[in-house]
DNA sequence: CTGATCGGTTACAACGTTGTAACGAGCAAG
DNA sequence: CTTGCTCGTTACAACGTTGTAACCGATCAG
């Protein structure tokens, strides 16, 4: 079996506590003394036993995080850059999905595996304002995405309202007057949903075009095919419209799945945008302008967050940060054209 | 703090050893007595703590899944699975990227996170048959995917030959004769791209058709970018072709996208056929006809059998499992539009 | 009525680590 | 020459759990 702190301090000739004051830079070891215990480390390929370190420290080196699911690319790209961070900082990542269910998302906060890990970055999608009251709980917690403001704890989110705007007037600058929306959420306030369409309005009002409800399609989950139902219901209205913003990139790209297959032109007869900037976005045909909102960087932040907390021992006050965005502008908005790396 | 054994046995009036008797349902507890511990245990909110179980017992709760990349449709649909799956068996997972680099793969099975988890699914990428020996380790390990074969652990793959044979021959049912392939990898015999190949030239073979080396085009990575360029590059040696088989679905969607900006109707100028049947490829224009390798069942597989090993203590003989597959055809081969859920 | 047996419970030890206290040796100062 | 201090090392205890052995009272057979 793997060595332990006994066997090394048999092969070094000391006693086991004197090899791990040495691990862990203890002072008051003498030069030889060190020496030869890390030899006899060497030797032995010893490796510190995790459980016993967590269970005598209380820490286990995982954090965790909680999505919706994997199979939705901004969240797959999240985790791979949040495993990626974690990394770096020697921590391990453990994931769990929720699916978007609220009882699951709740089962996460309180479940058995918080056991296994610091703390966690937590990205609801089923629960509402009305449960921030969950989120008061004794471990290190980070909120991603906008369910929830005002909560407790720490959160990281991106500029929904500005960028949203900054998407609309995007479409606008290139001379669009008749913008579709797809993916709302009727009566969301919060929510990405909700805020998004904030910012489209604010948008209109700012170059003086008028709201119109007929414009604006409810898709209840994001994927490719709620996209491609909102702008076939969209269609089937009858209004007249020259540009979509898509909420997110795959509501956008299962919107310009229908526009293309009923002949419109994109972007000459329609213009599209999105949200999130997912690979894909980058390869449709035609590849698709979008909104990155710093994905890399809220990963980063979060990260950098949870383990601050985790670090820290005074209760600092709570903070939430928000990433820049910046507009992609690609050839469903009539940017040239241009595959390769 | 979290109730402790100790807590629970002083509400309930009994000595802490006894508690943990009723906790594992061990004989010789009245049932009074275990009432009691019942009792107090829901009171306490009472929850054994897994760095103690992990120290003591030896085991952790969770499995690793070391993979290329999450940003890889392929492997982010796969971690899903593997979550839902180990999910089910009360296991949490835990999710190492590799970058599809050989030295950090060998890192995955041996660094210090191998003790942080019970045993570990394996998906390589950069190493070789060379590498064989370093799967030799002393613990439970499922190998994924092609690099690899007669490796001493056990192994779940997929019927790359014949599925890539049925692929292929579903083109030449269309009528085709001329098919290219994206993603070759000269000279290479196992992994993806060598088996898959293998499957192409035997489906040809046994229609009799002629292997030409000007329809294979080599790419290093199977993203979406790779399959543009691959595509580009088979234009460019300006040789005649009515199909594309893209070994994997990003790449296929990548070459689709040139396709398409190059004027190329499909199918009807050229039919393309993918592999993975990535959620993408139903929502792609026109939608991609590919290979379902069974991904779910793998997952579902790999992780039972790496359980099985956890939990087994006799060593049983390494088993090598091969999930069915099945074509899914869509537009890009000729079957009829159908967008919707 | 006594000794063996069995059911129910408890005591002890161990998993491997780490923090704190204690210990002995050497050295400087009184 | 002794006292007091520092340096290097060691002993002990604890984290919370679980397996094994031991214990005690009661029941039953002889």
């Amino acid at each position: 079996m793997a060595a332990t702190l006994r066997d090394v301090a048999q092969v070094a000739g000391v006693s086991f506590k004197t090899v791990s004051n040495v691990i862990h830079n203890h002072p008051h070891v003498a030069p030889e003394t060190r020496a030869r215990v890390m030899a006899a480390i060497d030797q032995l390929g010893y490796r510190a036993n995790r459980s016993a370190r967590s269970l005598r420290s209380g820490r286990t080196g995982a954090i965790g995080l909680a999505v919706p699911e994997l199979s939705l690319a901004y969240f797959a790209e999240l985790a791979d850059e949040v495993i990626t961070v974690a990394d770096a900082h020697g921590v391990v990542v453990l994931i769990e999905q929720t699916g978007g269910d609220r009882r699951r998302e709740l089962e996460a906060l309180s479940g058995d595996r918080r056991q296994m890990s610091d703390g966690l970055l937590f990205s609801p999608l089923g629960l509402g304002s009305d449960d921030a009251a969950a989120l008061q709980v004794d471990f290190p917690l980070v909120l991603l995405g906008e369910r929830i403001f005002d909560g407790p704890v720490d959160h990281v989110t991106m500029e929904n309202v500005e960028a949203a705007r900054a998407a609309t007037e995007h479409l606008i600058a290139g001379g669009r007057r008749r913008i579709a929306v797809i993916g709302a959420h009727e009566g969301e306030r919060i929510g990405s949903a909700g805020l998004r369409v904030a910012g489209y309005r604010a948008a209109l009002e700012a170059h003086g075009l008028d709201y119109d409800d007929s414009l604006v399609v409810d898709a209840g989950p994001w994927h490719r095919v709620n996209g491609a139902e909102a702008m076939q219901q969209l269609l089937a209205r009858g209004v007249a419209f020259d540009a979509v913003f898509g909420l997110n990139d795959e509501l956008a790209l299962g919107a310009l799945r229908v526009l293309r297959m009923h002949e419109f032109r994109v972007p000459q007869d329609v213009a599209i945008i999105g949200f999130d900037d997912i690979d894909e976005a980058k390869y449709s045909l035609p590849s698709l302008t979008t909104v990155d909102p710093g994905r890399r960087e809220i990963a980063r932040i979060a990260v950098e967050l949870l383990l601050e907390r985790i670090g820290g021992s005074a209760p600092a006050p709570r903070r939430e940060l928000r990433s820049p965005f910046r507009i992609v502008q690609r050839e469903s908005t009539g940017a040239p054209v241009r595959v390769g790396a």
